[in-house]
RNA sequence: GGGCGGUUAGCUCAGUGGUUAGAGCACCUGCUUCACACGCAGGGGGUCACAGGUUCAAGUCCUGUAUCGCCCA
C-alpha cells in the first residue's frame, strides 16, 4: 500500500487525537517520575468551577500550561501537573436553584440534605464533563491526583486552617457593614461586587427641626433609607450649619426625632452639605454611627423587602418602597428637588442583583497581619509576577486590604465549623490541636446541646489553600515534601485578588513557605470585536465546538500564538482557519517527506539519518534549525510562548518547506545527487519535538508514522517522552547560510522579473549566472536555481562578473535583461519582451535606492561618535554592508552606461 | 479621584535599545507545477497617536498631551 492512499490529502483531527490521549494515558506518562535529585516542575491548574462546561479562558489556561509541562517534561524534569475542580459555592448554587426551580422547586422546599444532593448530582455530571473537555484539549495533567474542593483532604485542609485562625485571633465574628444580595440571600465578599456607573437620581428631602418651623434638606441617592435613619450629619467646619449642630430633625414618614450631628466625614460639596446618616446600610454611616454611638436601625429582610421598622412600608420590595415613599415626600411638601445622578451602583458578580449594603454579623479574615508576609515575598521576589506591571497592581490591593468577609448563608460549600451553644451562647470552635473534631460539649457550662453554625464559608477560603491542600497539607505527604512549593501559577490577569493573592497569603500562613515561584498571567480571550464574552451576549464561542470544527492543536496554535503575557487575545475564524491551515502544512510536509522515503528506502537508510551532511542545502537548514532551536529554547525559558511558536511556524513554512524541500525535489529526481533524506527526516523530526508542547497531537502522529518508515528516527515510545531539541552550536554555518542567501536572492529576482514582464510560467527562459569568486559553489546550485526559477539551461560562470564588452552587446541588441544581484548577475536573453525605457527607469529606481542607502551608512561611518562609542561588532556590520552596497552601485552604474 | 495598559499596514496583533519595522487575514496579478487551492509564485500597503527629552543609535527608555480600555475607590 503506498502513502499516498494511506495519508488522506488534508489532515482530520478526528481521527487522531482521541486515539493518542488514550495511549497517553494508557501508558501512564502523565504522572510525574519522582527524581530526588531534580528538583520537580510543578503546576497546580486553577480549578474550574463545576457550573457548567470549559469556556475559552479554561482552553487557554490549558493550552498555556500543558505548554509549560511538556516542554518540562521533554527536558527530562519530574514534572506534575494536578488538576481540579471548584465546588464554586455561590455560582454552583444559583444554578442548581434556577434548575430545581423549572420543577417548582426551592431548595427551602427540599431542605439541606436534600437540596445538597440535588447538588452533588450537578458536580457529578458537570465535574465528569470538565474533566473529559480537558482531555480533549490534550492536557497531559496527572488525573490520578485530582482533587475536588469538597474532597476529604481539601476539606480537612478549610477546617485545619480556620481552627487554627481563629485560635491565633484572626478570624472573628463581628457585625459589619457587609455586601448583601437578596436574590442570593448571602453576604459577599467587597470583592464579588461589580460596581457600575448608574445613571439616579439624587432626591433633595427636607427634614423639620424639632419644635421649629425651619427645616434641613439632605440630598440621598436611596430614599427609602430615609426609615433607617439615625441622625443627620453635617461637616463641623461648613459654617452653614454651625447652628444647627446639637439640634433634632424629625424623620419624615417615621416622625423619630434624630440628632444633627458634626462629622468630619462629610463632604461639605456633597448635596447640600448636609447628609442623612442610616448606619445599618451605609459603610460610612456605619463609621458614623460608632463614633457617635448612634442607634441602628435595619429596614430590611434577607429577600430585600422592608422588615417591620419600616413602619407602613413594611412588607413592600425595596424598589417598589422607593417609589412609594419619594411620592409621599411629595405630597407632604418634603421634597425639595430630584437631581439627576449618575453613581456607582454594587451589583452582585453572580446574579447581577443590586446589592444592598448592610450592618449584619458575619465571620471575618482579620487579613492584614496575613498580607504582610505576603507583600514582603512579592517584594522580595521570592515570587515573581510576569508580566511585571501586575507586581504594583498586587502589591497597592495587598497594601490596602481589608478584612475578609468569609461567611456565606449558603448550603453548598465548607461548614463553618462552630458550635453555639443552646444554654449559654457561647462560641465553641475545635480545638487548635484536633480541628477535626466536633466538640461534644460546652467548655463553658457543660453542656451537650450544640448547635452548628448553619453558614458555609466563601469559596476563595479554599481556593486559597489550593496550592498546599491538593499536595496533602495539614498531612506531611511525599507530594507535599517534594512538589511545595509549586513552581508556576498560571491564571487570568482578573482573578489576581480573588484567588493569586488569598494563595500567596494562605501558603505562607499554613507552610511557612510561598506556594509558588512564579505567577504567570494571561489575557482573556474577546471576540473579534473584542468585547468580552458572556453568555448574556451571545458571543461565547465554545472551545469544544471549535475543536470539533477546526481540531485541538489548531485551536491551541491559534490562542497562544503571536499574543504576549498578560494582553488580551482576539480570537477570530480567521485565526482558526490560518492556524488549522498551519497544521494541515506540516501534515503534507510529512507527507511528502514519507511518499519520498517509500520510494527510496536505502537512500534514507537508518543509517544515513544523522549522518554529517557536506552539502551546502543541508548545512543551511540544519544551521537554521540549530539557531530556532536556540532560540526556542530561549523564549520558553523566557515565558514567550507566542513568539516561540512564531517561529518555529516561520521556520517551517517559510524555509524548510518553501526552500528546502522546493530544493530536495530536484534532488530526488537526479540520481547522481546527494540525498536529501535523511536531512529531510531527521530536520522534520526535531522539528516535531519542538513543536510538540503547542500541538501534541498532530507531531505525535506524524511522528510515530516517520518511526515506522525510519526506526532510526524514533528515540522513544512517544514523541511526548522523547528529549526536547537542544541546541548544537556546532551546526551553525554562517557560510552555509550566505551561499543560501545568494541563490534565494537569484530565485527571487528572476520570479520577480518573470512576473513583471508577465512571462508565461510555462515558458523556460535560458539564462547565465556571473557568480562573484566568493562564491564558486553557486555552480552546484545550478539545478536547484533552473527549477525553482524555471531558467534552463542556466549556465553559470563561477569567475567574476560578465565582461563589460559582453554585457554590452548584449544589450545593444536590446534583448538581455540584466539583473544585478549583491554576489552575482543574472543574464536573461528576452528578445522582444524588454522596453528599454523601462529597463532604464527599472534601474535608475534601484540606483537610488542604494544611492540613498549608502548615504545614510557613510553618514554613520563618519560619526566619530558612533564609531567610538558603538560596539565594534555593529561598526563592522556597517562597514561590510557599505562595502557591498558599493559594490553593487557600481555595477548598476556601469549597465546603465551600457544602455545609454 | 488613584493606578495600569493599549494606540505599529485596511483588520487582528508580534516586535524584551542596534541593518531598510514583521506575521496572519484582507487586497491586486498570475498559476488545478506529480506534499499541500487548508496551496504556490509575485506585488501594493507604515509620519510606529502627538510633542519634547535621554542616547553614537529610540517603535523600544524618560516626561508631557490626546484618545480608547481595564482595575481599584
Amino acid at each position: 500500500m503506498s502513502v499516498d492512499s494511506a495519508i488522506p490529502k488534508a489532515y482530520d483531527p478526528k481521527l487522531v487525537e482521541a486515539r493518542w490521549y488514550a495511549f497517553w494515558m494508557e501508558k501512564g506518562y502523565f504522572k510525574p517520575r519522582i527524581d530526588p535529585n531534580k528538583p520537580p516542575f510543578t503546576i497546580i491548574m486553577p480549578p474550574p468551577n463545576v457550573t457548567g462546561e470549559l469556556h475559552l479562558g479554561h482552553a487557554l489556561t490549558a493550552t498555556i500550561e500543558d505548554i509549560m509541562v511538556r516542554w518540562h517534561r521533554m527536558r527530562g524534569d519530574p514534572t506534575l501537573w494536578l488538576p481540579g475542580r471548584d465546588h464554586a459555592g455561590i455560582a454552583a448554587q444559583v444554578v442548581v436553584e434556577r434548575q430545581i426551580a423549572q420543577q417548582g422547586l426551592s431548595r427551602q422546599r427540599l431542605g439541606r440534605e436534600k437540596f445538597l444532593e440535588k447538588m452533588w448530582e450537578w458536580m457529578n455530571e458537570y465535574g465528569r464533563r470538565i474533566s473529559e473537555q480537558h482531555k480533549r484539549l490534550g492536557a497531559s495533567c496527572d488525573w490520578s491526583r485530582e482533587r475536588f474542593t469538597l474532597d476529604d483532604g481539601p476539606s480537612k485542609a478549610v477546617r485545619t486552617t480556620f481552627v487554627r485562625l481563629y485560635h491565633k485571633g484572626l478570624i472573628y465574628r463581628g457585625e459589619r457593614i457587609i455586601n448583601w444580595c437578596p436574590r442570593c440571600v448571602t453576604a459577599l465578599s467587597d470583592l464579588e461586587v461589580d460596581h457600575r456607573d448608574v445613571n439616579g437620581n439624587l432626591w433633595y428631602v427636607r427634614y423639620q427641626l424639632e419644635g421649629e418651623d425651619s427645616y434641613i434638606t439632605v440630598a440621598t441617592t436611596r430614599p427609602e433609607t430615609i426609615l433607617g435613619d439615625t441622625a443627620v450629619a453635617v461637616n463641623p467646619q461648613d459654617e452653614r450649619y454651625t447652628g444647627m449642630v446639637g439640634k433634632k430633625a424629625i424623620l419624615p414618614v417615621i416622625g423619630r426625632a434624630i440628632p444633627i450631628i458634626a462629622d468630619d466625614a462629610v463632604d461639605r460639596t456633597f448635596g447640600t452639605g448636609a447628609v442623612k446618616v442610616t448606619p445599618a446600610h451605609d459603610p460610612v454611616d456605619f463609621e458614623i454611627g460608632q463614633r457617635h454611638g448612634l442607634p441602628t436601625v435595619n429596614i430590611l429582610n434577607p429577600d430585600g423587602t422592608l422588615n417591620a421598622n419600616a413602619g407602613p412600608y413594611r412588607g413592600s420590595e425595596r424598589f417598589a418602597c422607593r417609589k412609594a415613599l419619594v411620592a409621599q415626600l411629595e405630597k407632604d411638601g418634603l421634597l425639595v428637588k430630584i437631581e439627576p445622578h449618575s453613581h456607582a451602583v454594587g451589583h452582585c458578580q453572580r446574579c447581577g442583583t443590586v446589592v444592598e449594603p448592610w450592618a449584619s454579623k458575619q465571620w471575618f479574615v482579620k487579613i492584614a497581619p496575613l498580607a504582610a508576609p505576603a507583600i514582603q515575598a512579592v517584594v522580595d521576589r521570592r515570587i515573581k509576577i510576569i508580566p511585571e506591571r501586575f507586581t504594583k497592581v498586587y502589591l497597592n490591593w495587598m497594601e490596602n486590604i481589608r478584612d475578609w468577609c468569609i461567611s456565606r448563608q449558603l448550603w453548598w460549600g465548607h461548614r463553618i465549623p462552630v458550635w453555639y451553644c443552646e444554654y449559654c451562647h457561647s462560641q465553641v470552635v475545635p480545638d487548635r490541636e484536633t480541628p477535626l473534631q466536633d466538640p461534644g460539649k460546652c467548655p463553658k457550662c457543660g453542656n451537650v446541646d450544640l448547635a452548628q453554625d448553619p453558614d458555609v464559608l466563601d469559596t476563595w477560603f479554599s481556593s486559597g489553600l489550593w496550592p498546599h491542600s491538593t499536595l496533602g497539607w495539614p498531612e506531611q505527604t511525599e507530594d507535599l515534601k517534594h512538589f511545595y512549593p509549586t513552581s508556576v501559577m498560571e491564571t487570568g490577569y482578573d482573578i489576581l485578588f480573588f484567588w493569586v493573592a488569598r494563595m500567596i497569603i494562605m501558603g505562607i500562613e499554613n507552610t511557612g513557605d510561598v506556594p509558588f515561584r512564579t505567577v504567570y498571567l494571561h489575557g482573556l480571550i474577546r471576540d473579534e470585536r473584542g468585547e468580552k464574552m458572556s453568555k448574556m451576549k451571545g458571543n461565547v464561542l465554545n472551545p469544544l465546538e471549535l475543536v470539533e470544527q477546526y481540531g485541538t492543536d489548531a485551536l491551541r496554535f491559534a490562542v497562544s500564538t503571536g499574543t504576549s503575557p498578560g494582553n488580551d487575545i482576539r480570537l477570530s475564524a480567521s485565526k482558526l482557519e490560518s492556524s488549522r491551515n498551519f497544521v494541515n502544512k506540516i501534515w503534507n510536509a510529512a507527507r511528502f517527506v514519507m511518499r519520498s522515503v517509500e520510494a527510496n528506502p536505502e537512500a534514507a537508510a537508518p543509517e544515513k539519518v544523522g549522518l554529517s551532511p557536506q552539502y551546502v542545502q543541508d548545512r543551511w537548514i540544519l544551521s537554521r534549525l540549530n539557531h530556532l532551536v536556540e532560540s526556542v529554547n530561549a523564549f520558553m525559558a523566557d515565558y514567550q510562548f507566542g513568539e516561540a511558536e512564531r517561529q518555529i511556524h516561520d521556520f517551517l513554512w517559510g524555509e524548510y518547506c518553501d526552500w528546502y524541500i522546493e530544493m530536495a525535489k530536484v534532488r530526488l529526481r537526479d540520481p547522481a545527487a546527494a540525498s536529501p533524506l535523511p536531512t529531510l527526516v531527521s530536520v522534520l523530526e526535531t522539528s516535531l519535538r519542538l513543536l510538540h508542547p503547542y500541538m501534541p497531537f498532530v507531531t505525535e502522529e506524524i511522528w510515530q508514522n516517520l518511526g515506522v518508515l525510519v526506526p532510526e528516527a524514533k528515540s522513544a515510545e512517544s514523541i511526548m517522552i522523547a528529549t526536547y531539541p537542544t541546541a548544537d552550536s556546532s551546526r551553525f554555518d554562517p557560510g552555509a547560510e550566505a551561499e543560501m542567501e545568494s541563490v534565494m536572492e537569484i530565485v527571487r529576482s528572476i520570479r520577480n522579473a518573470r512576473a513583471e514582464l508577465r512571462i508565461e510560467p510555462e515558458r523556460w527562459l535560458e539564462a547565465t549566472l556571473y557568480a562573484k569568486n566568493s562564491h564558486p559553489s553557486l555552480a552546484s546550485q545550478s539545478g536547484a536555481i533552473e527549477t525553482l526559477a524555471r531558467v534552463r539551461p542556466l549556465s553559470v560562470q563561477g569567475h567574476g562578473y560578465p565582461h563589460l564588452a559582453k554585457a554590452k552587446a548584449a544589450h545593444e541588441t536590446r534583448d538581455s535583461l540584466v539583473l544585478v544581484l549583491s554576489t552575482a548577475e543574472v543574464v536573461l536573453p528576452l528578445a522582444g519582451v524588454l522596453d528599454m525605457d523601462k529597463e532604464r527607469a527599472r534601474i535608475k529606481g534601484e540606483v537610488g535606492e542604494l544611492e540613498a542607502d549608502i548615504g545614510r551608512l557613510t553618514a554613520r561611518l563618519e560619526d566619530e561618535a558612533f564609531v567610538d562609542k558603538a560596539p565594534p561588532a555593529i561598526v563592522e556590520q556597517h562597514q561590510e554592508k557599505l562595502t557591498g552596497r558599493q559594490d553593487r552601485l557600481a555595477r548598476l552604474r556601469q549597465l546603465l552606461e551600457q544602455l545609454g
